[in-house]
DNA sequence: TGCCCATGGTAAT
DNA sequence: TTACCCTGGGCAG
């Protein structure tokens, strides 16, 4: 359940793994009827668009997925870790030369994104030793997909959308994207077009993916806090250098993400509170999932609104936001 | 053990 | 707006 920043990363760890190899690529769960497609062929390019991924094959089609709130990979096989691909959205399992280890040291470990992460800390207890006895593993779960090649295995679960795509239909899907700061270069001009065209609150706008892609819920409420605006503004009353502002700190934070595989938002931390803010999600943010503390800026307790069925927090005061 | 909740998005109402 | 998809972590009991 990755917002964008997850998804590029695991883009990265196919591109790294995956690409330039031929695939077996089977549905051991059932549901993933197009798997024929493509088994037997080679990943020739991986990229993120927002929260989309895409895995090009020889043939000219596409995989394309999108995790939704539940989706998740997992990696495993013989294949380097580094701290700035390992897997995000799922872990990545290391085999070695004699037996096997989980690659989870702690740098991994610490960038492995989002709802996983519970289970990772879990292994972290069990150190360091989910040996795989033979390659590749077993599926665990319910596998929508996996991808098999000679040393590396990806498996997916639980995706909202996983289908084979060809190239008019990977278009279409991407010019319905807002700019993503990691593939638009005129991303900014295209943010502020799409902004100006609706007159939807800005706290709707930014979580809007034909506005901008990538941001989710928790991005959101932290750029909005970061700039002090109220999440009900109307997006397209803001000034130019308002709107410009908050791309180029979406630009940051993704960068950030990408890097770390956390949503990090709070600047200017002392090494020891970057520390807690990497063990502890509740030291993570300024006001996520904050509701009812004390704003870290004035006291003023953290608000929780409803925004279109999304949970949306805020502090009144440092936001401007009348009661 | 069983419920609640979640970083999304779509289709039905 | 609401229901639903579909998975797994957290937590009350």
């Amino acid at each position: 359940m990755p917002e964008g920043h997850s998804v590029h990363r695991i883009a990265a760890q196919f591109a790294r793994h995956f690409v330039g190899s031929v695939c077996r690529i089977s549905s051991p769960q059932g549901r993933f009827g197009d798997a024929s497609l493509i088994d037997g062929h080679t990943i020739v390019r991986s990229y993120a668009v927002g929260k989309h991924l895409f895995l090009e094959f020889d043939t000219g089609d596409s995989l394309h997925v999108h995790l939704g709130i539940y989706g998740a990979w997992d990696f495993a096989g013989a294949v380097q870790l580094d701290d700035t691909v390992s897997a995000a959205g799922g872990r990545m399992v290391q085999t070695a030369g004699r037996g096997t280890v989980v690659g989870e040291h702690e740098d991994s470990l610490a960038s492995i994104g989002a709802p996983r992460r519970t289970r990772l800390r879990m292994g972290e207890h069990d150190s360091v030793t989910v040996a795989l006895d033979s390659f590749p593993p077993d599926p665990v779960g319910q596998v929508r997909v996996r991808i098999l090649t000679a040393n590396a295995v990806a498996d997916l679960r639980g995706p909202t959308v996983c289908e084979v795509v060809g190239p008019v239909r990977v278009a279409e899907i991407r010019d319905d994207l807002g700019p993503d700061p990691l593939v638009d270069r005129q991303g900014e001009e295209r943010f502020l077009a799409r902004v100006k065209r609706t007159g939807t609150p800005i706290g709707r706008a930014l979580m809007n993916q034909k506005i901008v892609a990538g941001i989710g819920n928790v991005y959101r409420a932290e750029m909005l806090f970061r700039a002090r605006l109220s999440p009900y503004l109307a997006a397209n009353t803001l000034p130019d250098e308002t709107l410009r502002a908050l791309w180029t700190d979406w630009v940051g934070l993704l960068k950030i993400g990408v890097k770390t595989g956390q949503m990090l938002t709070m600047d200017g931390l002392t090494p020891a509170r970057k520390r807690a803010a990497l063990a502890h999600r509740e030291d993570r943010h300024w006001v996520y999932r904050r509701a009812g503390e004390p704003c870290r800026i004035c006291g003023t307790p953290i608000t929780l609104d409803i925004m279109e069925a999304r949970k949306l927090y805020f502090c009144r005061n440092c936001q401007g936001v009348a009661a």
